[in-house]
This record gives structure tokens, sequence and C-alpha cells, in this order.
RNA sequence: UCCUCGAUAGCUCAGUCGGUAGAGCAACGGACUGUUAAUCCGUGGGUCCCUGGUUCGAGUCCAGGUCGAGGAGCCA
């Protein structure tokens, strides 16, 4: 018997009704548990992957390996079942597979020792076993719905005319200001070539220069949407700072859409739109995952005594009603007036922390809220300076519950405005050659948001730390796997 | 990087006043049952994170270190 020769129907397909009860199946997955009945059969629920329930196989033991090998069977041995799909006589499940056939591919070795267990394991835990984990149910239905938002992010920007952009991985900006950077280098850092004055020698280095890994794919894209009008970049981004929190990662990827002939307000718009598309998406395509999170955080949080987040309620109702627009000053008007004691004073000028981010999404406002024109000395030298000479067309969009998930703004497409802001950051203009040219030939305005998109899966699944949304999560002092 | 907390069986944890190691789950053996992370009985399983110190004696106290988590900053 070759398992290759065997047609294989997906668990979830005949979970959903797809197939009819009476029709010969094959399925192959992996053993989630066993219970055995002395009635003369065991009950195996086999996980193949492809939706978040198992299904459940009857093998009866006149099968010839019954009590050779199906007695055998611990969680995460692999196998391939041969039956027919038939009604459940159980309660818990409409239908089950009555097998015909067990092909045993592998046992698992040691199963005292085997890290995943039929219980529920600490995040902790799983992340020493990285590689094991998407075996279980959160990783399982992390991974689906990751991939569901990444096919919905492609989806919304085709469906409205955007062309997907590959920016570079490798960059030579040396000063993007969006972080620390990871060197790209071939240098021998033995023997490192020096120049007369004793600094390292780039010019030896493979690009001839320094080069780093990307930060942001904004400023490429810039270029495509000064042509294409209408892009987006979605891929990895990189940032070297010692960052140790829930939702930072070394490595982690980046929506940014950039489009021309657009201000402030109309990048607003995208984002809004935007957000609402993927969660929407989501909660159609994902219903038994959402479900299994909202259960979850629903458990979770009557056991630490705080309110149910009711993940699903939220996502439905962050998709159906409208962002709260805030302008900056207005924002710190209404921290002022909270009679709040923050840790961190509030005066304009300053950056909003946590804890004020936190008052005005998850206290006052109670929805996604966008922050709009911040003071020009705490943003970017690229961000358009408004008509008031002191704040710039710059944008937060808040969401509930987990801060900051979107910046963005509207990009200085003044050369000479451009040229000033740089002088005042004490910018190389020369090493910005090409950015600055888009300003010289047929400038236009444009505006562009990077969304963080581990940030938004964690807030669709409501889970705590971003390194449980990425299937290998780089941090400082962690490249395991 | 700063603050706080933690590290004991495969996993989750308990371990009193410093006196030589425990539970639940898992594994293994058995009983029972169309079972549902089944249930019941039993068995095996330990570098108590590392190094040093105090002590007759350290899982427990002290010092240093390693690793991890949560919060803050930086940001997406």
């Amino acid at each position: 018997m070759t398992t290759a020769s065997h047609p294989r129907s997906s668990i979830a397909d005949l979970l959903r009704g797809k197939v009819a009860p009476g029709t010969p199946v094959t399925i192959k997955g992996w053993v989630r548990t066993r219970r055995d009945s002395k009635a003369g059969f065991s009950f195996i629920h086999v996980h193949d992957g492809s939706g978040f329930h198992p299904i459940q196989v009857v093998a009866p033991k006149d099968l010839p390996n019954y009590e050779s090998e199906v007695l055998r069977l611990t969680t995460g041995a692999s196998l391939v079942v041969d039956g027919e799909l038939v009604k459940s006589q159980g309660r818990a499940q409409a239908v089950e597979i009555q097998a015909k056939a067990i092909q045993v591919l592998g046992f698992v070795e040691d199963p005292d020792h085997y890290p995943i267990q039929p219980k529920q394991h600490s995040f902790e835990y799983l992340r020493t076993v990285a590689h094991l984990r998407p075996r279980t149910n959160t990783f399982g239905a992390i991974a689906r719905v990751r991939h569901t938002l990444a096919m919905a992010v492609h989806r919304f920007f085709d469906r409205r005319g955007f062309f997907w952009v590959h920016t570079p991985i490798i960059t030579s900006s040396d000063a993007e200001g969006a972080g620390e950077m990871f060197r790209v280098s071939t240098l021998d850092l033995t023997n490192l070539p020096r120049t007369e004055s004793g600094a390292v020698d780039f010019s030896k280095d493979f690009f001839g220069r320094q080069a780093n890994l990307t930060v942001s794919g904004q400023l490429n894209v810039e270029a495509y949407a000064c042509a294409l009008s209408n892009v987006y970049t979605f891929g990895p981004t990189f940032r070297a700072e010692n960052s140790n929190t829930t939702r930072h990662l070394a490595e982690f990827w980046m929506v940014e859409p950039e489009i021309a002939f657009a201000d402030l307000p109309a990048d607003a718009d995208l984002a809004e739109d935007f957000l609402k598309a993927l969660f929407h998406d989501l909660l159609e395509e994902r219903a038994d995952d959402m479900a299994f999170f909202a259960d979850r955080a629903a458990k979770e949080a009557k056991e630490a005594n705080r309110p149910d987040p009711d993940i699903i309620g939220r996502l439905q109702r962050f998709a159906d009603s409208s962002f709260e627009r805030m302008e900056y000053s207005e924002a710190i008007r209404r921290l002022e007036a909270s009679g709040r004691k923050f840790e961190f004073p509030v005066r304009w000028g300053m950056d909003l922390q946590t804890e004020h981010e936190r008052y005005l999404v998850d206290e006052l406002v109670g929805r996604p809220v966008v922050v709009m024109n911040y003071p020009k000395e705490i943003k970017a030298f690229y961000m358009r300076l408004n008509d008031d000479g002191r704040t710039v067309a710059a944008m937060d969009v808040l969401a509930p519950g987990i801060g900051e998930i979107i910046g963005g703004s509207q990009r200085e497409e003044r050369l000479d405005v451009l040229d000033r802001r740089m002088d005042e950051l004490k910018l190389d203009k020369e090493a910005y050659w090409w950015y600055r040219d888009l300003r010289r030939y047929g400038t236009v305005p444009h505006a562009g948001f990077g969304l963080g998109f581990e940030r938004a899966i964690q807030y669709a699944t409501g889970m705590g730390n971003i390194r449980d949304v990425i299937p290998f999560p780089r941090t400082p002092g962690n490249a395991d796997f």
C-alpha cells in the first residue's frame, strides 16, 4: 500500500458536509487523542490542519494491525485512514469515519517525552518547541487566520486597482529614521579592511558601501506611487531595536500602501476601509477558528476576573462602525480635561504615551481613533508640513486594547520644504538624491501608511504576545529554529 | 535599556521553621465504557537553572551569573 496513490480528503471538507455519508474516503493526518473501548474498537481523533476540528475515526478491533499498531498510537503519530464516512452514533459530532484500514506512517518515538500533550500548555513553553506548536489548536488556528488575513490584504488592494510592489529587503539607506538596522555584510569580521584613517573600509564590502536590512519599504514604494498611482508593499521588515515587549519583533511583516494625488484625510479613509475589510473577511472565512479564540479569551477573562473582551463582537463592531477622527491638539485638550493623573504629564508637543492612548481609545471613545496632525518635532522628516508651520500631516490609528496599529502620513511633496526639514534634522541630502528627484520631476501630493501585520493578527485573535502570532519569532537574544 | 517577578518530574505547579522530593495531567500496565482532553486502580519517572558561600545539613538562606515572563521606553 503506497500512500502517495491515495487521494486525500481534507478533514475540513468532510466535516463541512461536502461528502455524503456512505462515501468511501481516505484521510491523512496526525493523532490528537485515542480512546479504547472494550466493546471492540478505538476512537481516534485525527487532525490534518485543514480546519479547526479533528475528525473522529472509529477503528474496529478486527483490523489486522489493531493489537500491534492501533493500540500503540499516541498523540502526534501520523497515519492514513481508509474507510467510509458515516453518521456518528456519538453526540459530539455529526459524522465520523468507520475505518477499513489504518496505515501508520510514523509513531511517536518516546511518547513520554513528546512535547505536545493533549492538554493546555503555556505559550511560554510552546515558544521553546516552535517546530511542534503548529500542531496545537491555538497555533494551527493562528496559522490559518494569518493566511486568511494575508489573502484579504491582497484581495482588498487588488480590487481597488493597487499594484503590489516588491520593495527591496536589502537597502543602502543609512538613516531612514525608523529604527536601528541590521547590517548586511560579507566582510571578514576577524580581519576588517581599513581606510587610511583607520575606519572600516566599506568600499571593499559586497555592495561597495554599507548595507542594511530594510526598516520600511516606504521610500521605495513612494517611487512607484509616483508612477503607478496606487501601490502597496507587503513583506518582511527588520528592526534591530532592543525591544522586549509583547508587541515588538526584530523581524515582522508590514503592509504599506502608498497613494498618489491624495492627502491625509484620504489616507485615513483608506486605512479605515482597509482594516474593516480585513476583519470582515476574517469573520466570514474563519468562523471556526474565531469561535475558538473568542471562547479562549472569554475563559481567560473570567479566570482573571476581567470582562469578556468579546473578540467576535469587537471585530464586528470594528467592521461596522466608523473610526473617530481626532486632531492631536484636540487629543491633548481632552487628556488635560480628563482630570487624570498620568505618569507622563500631558502637554502640547509631547508624544502620546501608552497610558494616554489607552485613555483615549478604551475609555473616552471606545472604538478605533485616528489621531491626526502631530507636532513636527516628534515626527519624521518626510511628513508634510501643515500651514500652521508647527504640525505635520501624520496620523496614528489606535485600536482598543492594543494601541497603535497603523502609522501613516501625507508625504512632503514640495522640494524646498523637504530640503529645509532635512537641513533642520541635519540629514545628508546627497544620500536621499533619488527621493528628492521624485519632488523635482512632476511631484504630486501623496500619502501612505504602515500596518504592522502581526499587530492586526493580535487584535483579531486577542493573542497577548506578538511572538505567538508569527511562526518563528525573532526577538533580542532569540533566533532559534 | 530600565523596573518587577520567576526557574522543582515530559507539561502545569505545591514544597511549612533549613532536616534529604510531592500532586494533577501525560507515559506505561490493568479494569470499564459509542467514547469525546472519558472514568477508575496501579507502576515507572528528578543535574530542584548554573557557580560559589553560610551551615553538621541547602530545593529552601546569601552573592554572582544564565535563561524566561510581565510592565515601561522605542515603534508597526
